[in-house]
DNA sequence: TAATGAATATTACAATTTGTTAAATATGGT
DNA sequence: ACCATATTTAACAAATTGTAATATTCATTA
């Protein structure tokens, strides 16, 4: 199921989208300002993501760049009334993916929806991930290679996967920490570090994926 | 250069929109129906389409299709006056990637084109750059002179690559720095000095290519 | 043209972060 | 309680990056 996060001030219009949507089988996460859709972004780390641009608060262009300094990929929407040529421009310098003027057709929007998220990848329907020459269940925990299988624990599995997800780009460390290790006196802990060991040594058989790190910052998992 | 296929028999249109991208730095094929198009597609395999979809013997859609069928990934974009949301949705089912409505503006199509690129360049990603007599490879961050090789690190590699995708011409200093050290104090630090620096040593083989400072505003990668 | 000050180059080194191994500890099943 | 396995800690090695010190280049003005 694609999580969409969907922040629009209006409620009438948002209700009205909101059902639309998740009679497609979207997973709707509804905020009605920035800074909420700005939490609930981090918390959530949705697939896609529709903005509408004026909005109390913090408005959806300065949503957006903040987005983009977490995750240059999730595809982004932008809503507005305002449809000047500038706007548009604004709003693609900004890095957002379309832009749709109000008032607009609920049946445009998923088709510009499914062209992006197409465009990005994110449909992985499948359950196994295609990692390089590897295979990872993340159900089973299982990392295929050729005819082996290596049985990974359950973190090892967790984190290749994070790292999969967002693969080309970095998932930092502080986020790794807090979300696994519940952020307690993260300064110290070497753990991460270590399954970090133990994943490169599980995926060098293919030199085309890398785990690197950007020191200061986290990891990234590089994948051609 | 980015190739673009236009597909437009307006004679007018297609001579303002031609100027305008031409202008833009991209490279223009113009054909003035959809067999002539489809031609032109298999023998240049452009980077980016533009379809009008009415047009005399085969339409936009009819191409579209078509071209979708030899190549999956190339971005498509249609433009026409007639913009019911049918029309929409059969131009996103057929496989295109953007449709803009008649008349439209220059800049936007330009701005949506580029959002298109970008992104589809993400999933395509270069595999090596060739730098004079050097190699780098920017996903596993080596950089290749005849059999040896040097393991650069992140930044070293993220630099030259930067450096490289707008080699002669300058990228400015202020603009690096904010992007990498995160804008701060950078009236003080010298660490993009030192990392020019370095990379100026592991580049000395071939006279060829030299980081020229422009005094004041940047550098500039030059290669003959 | 020489003097001046600002910007840049280079080097060496220190501080910090990360990599790796092995040992210690925790956990869960029997 | 015992065992197997998973995870964390500790210790040290290695790599990356920032800083300071110093030298050099450049542009401007006297």
């Amino acid at each position: 199921m694609i999580d969409v996060l969907f922040v629009e001030d209006e409620a009438k219009l948002a209700l009205i989208v909101s059902e639309s949507l998740e009679t497609k089988h979207f997973r709707v996460r509804h905020c009605t300002s920035g800074s909420e859709g700005w939490n609930s972004f981090i918390h959530s780390r949705p697939d896609i993501v529709i903005l509408d641009v004026m909005m109390p608060q913090m408005d959806g262009f300065t949503l957006a760049s903040k987005i983009r300094q977490q995750d240059s990929d999730v595809p982004v929407i932008f809503l507005t009334a305002r449809g000047t040529t500038e706007d548009v421009l604004h709003g693609f310098k900004l890095g957002g993916n379309d832009y749709l003027k109000k008032p607009f057709d609920i049946d445009e929007l998923i088709a510009r929806m499914e062209a992006l998220l197409k465009l990005a990848k994110k449909y992985h329907p499948e359950e196994e991930l295609s990692i390089g020459k590897y295979t990872l269940n993340p159900i089973k925990h299982i990392l295929h290679l050729d005819g082996a299988h290596i049985q990974l624990s359950f973190r090892e599995s967790e984190l290749l996967k994070r790292l999969y997800e967002r693969r080309n780009q970095v998932v930092y460390r502080r986020e790794i920490v807090s979300e696994f290790w519940n952020n307690e006196r993260f300064v110290t802990g070497r753990s991460l570090d270590v399954f970090i060991s133990r994943l490169r040594k599980y995926l060098k058989e293919d030199p085309s994926i890398q785990i690197v790190n950007i020191r200061g910052l986290g990891y990234k998992l590089m994948v051609v």
